[in-house]
DNA sequence: CGAATCTCAGGCGAACTGATATGC
DNA sequence: CGCATATCAGTTGGCCTGAGATTC
């Protein structure tokens, strides 16, 4: 029991069912799961780089410009050069963009209680560690990210 | 600790990593990893409708539909009309997608038993057991299938 | 110089909406 | 008839490759 193949299939359906609910529960603001999660990142780190909203949105460069754009062109963040290195962006939530991130999380909390409401305390504490072994160990150096360190550098912890 | 949000941060973070590194193995045989979980579905049960194969992938009609005409275009797997219901289509492994299938299999492997390795048993069963939990509460009536049964009816549990 | 960060062009698989045909 | 299953047309967002510009 609980081969490799299982617990990936089970991290799969459990993934796609919460992420349709998401979209499902965001659609009516036009805006996507994926993007919900760069402006609630931004919320809880305001005016970090691409590259740094690239790794904790477990996503790439390019993918991430193009929403970043997307979500500029509707006034939601700012892309600025960052002040002491010219090659980066330095990607600040608008007000605009923290009003909308309020009137998603509204939208979005009762599915979030709901998901909540499945485990007691220690599951809960217990899944989440248990999933962050997994991002943790299987993650990729995508481009070996050294890091600017907007504010203060969190450690990458290369896997041995 | 543990919000519902935090829940869902590290289901999409180990569920896109996990996905990366299958895409990253697979990606030499042309097969993309939702491809290959049709294949898988199809090796634990050989011989079921779309529909059967939309509810185990979490999946919906129209994107399955495309994904199995090209899985067939290519091959690997053949649709043909379900003998007692007109409406259905009889979905089968072809020997050559069997064959891709073993080999998909020997190429994704490691990085299974990389995840598995992870975990000792009862962390295994918890994490499926914890994840089960999730897509069982919120998945949703796609579109209320009742079940032909193709060869036995499985219980598609409403929820109340 | 090399390396890092971001930009740009283009392609592709998957998810979705909405409408339709056909068989139960 | 209503309903279920599948099909078709078209759109979109996200991920990817590969190349290039700019700055450290």
């Amino acid at each position: 029991m609980s081969s490799g193949h299982e617990i990936a299939m089970a991290l799969r359906a459990a993934y796609l069912t919460m992420h349709r609910q998401s979209q499902a529960h965001l659609t009516k603001h036009r805006v996507t799961a994926d993007q919900f999660v760069v402006l609630s990142l931004l919320t809880e780190r305001d005016g970090i780089t691409q590259q740094e909203i690239v790794r904790r949105a477990s996503s790439d460069p390019n993918t991430m410009r193009s929403m970043l754009v997307l979500l500029e062109h509707r006034g939601l963040v700012a892309r600025k050069r960052h002040p002491t290195d010219g090659r980066a962006r330095h990607v600040t939530l608008t007000p605009a963009g923290l009003q909308a991130y309020e009137d998603l999380w509204e939208s979005i909390s009762p599915l979030q209680e709901r998901l909540l409401a499945l485990f007691d305390p220690f599951e809960a504490k217990t899944l989440v560690e248990l999933l962050g072994r997994i991002s943790g160990a299987l993650a990729r150096p995508l481009k070996r990210s050294s890091g600017i360190s907007d504010q203060r550098s969190d450690r990458v912890h290369e896997e041995g």
